[in-house]
DNA sequence: ACATCCACTAATGTATACATTGACAAGTTA
DNA sequence: TAACTTGTCAATGTATACATTAGTGGATGT
């Protein structure tokens, strides 16, 4: 997102310090490595990654942007918490976004390979589901999102969603084992390929919309039922 | 955006020299006073301004995650020129989030004091659309959505919207004197508020949407007429 | 014990020095 | 002429020095 690449001969892509600070510490935040709450000072985090002051504080604006951490000025930065309501904006932005993403995607053509590659995914969910492996069918559904999202062709809906999706990530982990089984989620997104392929895009934003309320009502609900508050 | 404010006694707010440039920077962008494709260099912009390469640069990464400019690396920063296919992409992502947004600010209880404002404003729009001063209906206009957005108290849309307002606040601009008399719009607008006043949630969202729809299409419309193919 | 004030200090904000590199142009070769 | 090589240098990337300021803790007085 925004990051500068150098493409070398070999192509390659030449990080820059900045850059290499965003990817780890973005990385260590998902991972739960730094947990909510955690701080760091722009020095401690150029000494953790072994750089100067410059380009972990650059790491550290972007970070802000995304909306993975807040900086207080005296306090270094702070891993952002989720809270309830954190996930009811994201919830009710994902549910507008991605439904307009189904509708702009139902009015393109499609070349096959890529629409291989959503069934696969789709397939992939199913096939995660009936063995239980419910790690892998997390990143099943985050691929069929972000792919779905990516068929819009709206670069600037990419990224929103991109974002919103970073940003939630934690807790759809963390609630993976609570959450019942996504059978029905499984078939939505069948339906959705399937209004997609048959080019009837009112009805792809309509399912859609349908499936991202659904998800995001459970998903709050059950914060709200094991009152996990800040995550 | 992202800004640090420090607060001093008085309630001033103290800005450093980074929020400096970067609102000045803006300002002289949505302005036009530096057109698309204008190319600044971070020391020409630190020049610009009386200050150093540091909070000029920081200025002007922020920006670039706003989408008003670009950074390649060795040519500084350029304004970033508006296409057709880049209204088509915020029309189609402003429709999605002001929907949601109106469908959101239906379901809550505003205090009468942001009833009355939002009314005042439509009020403002009619005024306006009678005197033919077209840009303070533009004014007004821009005041109607950016409220109905914050009454939805989803502080990520608010935030998302503002910033493609702002990325298409030029085109708005330059295209005001092309556009047909938006009568239709102010009906519109008075009926989204009835909507919200019912608590009318579905209704809301199901006007907002088709009014945004059109306007897009007639904006795109505008610019492919006139073949205005980079703003 | 408690509130207030003040000096100190650590952290950020800003400027600047230094290192790296990609763009360009002059020169070379075919 | 056109394609390719290479050296130079300007602009960015990075480190660091310096300026400013908010937070902290201790001294003071009640």
């Amino acid at each position: 997102m925004a990051v500068t690449h150098r493409q070398t001969k070999t192509g390659k892509v030449k990080l820059s310090l900045t850059d290499k600070a965003y990817n780890e510490l973005k990385r260590r935040i998902l991972d739960n490595e730094l947990p909510p709450g955690t701080q760091l000072m722009e020095s401690e985090l150029a000494e953790l990654l072994d750089i100067s002051r410059t380009p972990a504080r650059e790491a550290m604006m972007r970070l802000e942007v995304e909306g993975l951490v807040e900086v207080r000025a005296r306090h270094g930065m702070k891993v952002k918490p989720i809270s309830v309501s954190d996930m009811n904006e994201i919830y009710a932005l994902l549910t507008g976004l991605e439904s307009t993403a189904a509708w702009q995607a139902a009015q393109i053509d499609h070349s096959k390979k890529t629409l291989d590659a959503l069934r696969q995914t789709v397939k992939e969910m199913d096939d995660t589901l009936v063995n239980g492996d419910m790690k892998a069918w997390a990143a099943a559904d985050e691929a069929f999102h972000r792919q779905l999202v990516e068929m819009s062709g709206n670069q600037r809906l990419i990224q929103i969603v991109h974002r919103l999706l970073d940003q939630s990530y934690r807790v759809r982990m963390m609630t993976l084992s609570l959450r019942p089984k996504p059978a029905k989620s499984n078939e939505d997104h069948a339906d959705v390929v399937d209004a997609i392929v048959n080019k009837d895009a009112e009805e792809a934003r309509r399912i859609h919309r349908i499936h991202r309320e659904k998800a995001g009502d459970m998903l709050v609900g059950l914060l709200k039922k094991y009152n996990l508050t800040q995550l």
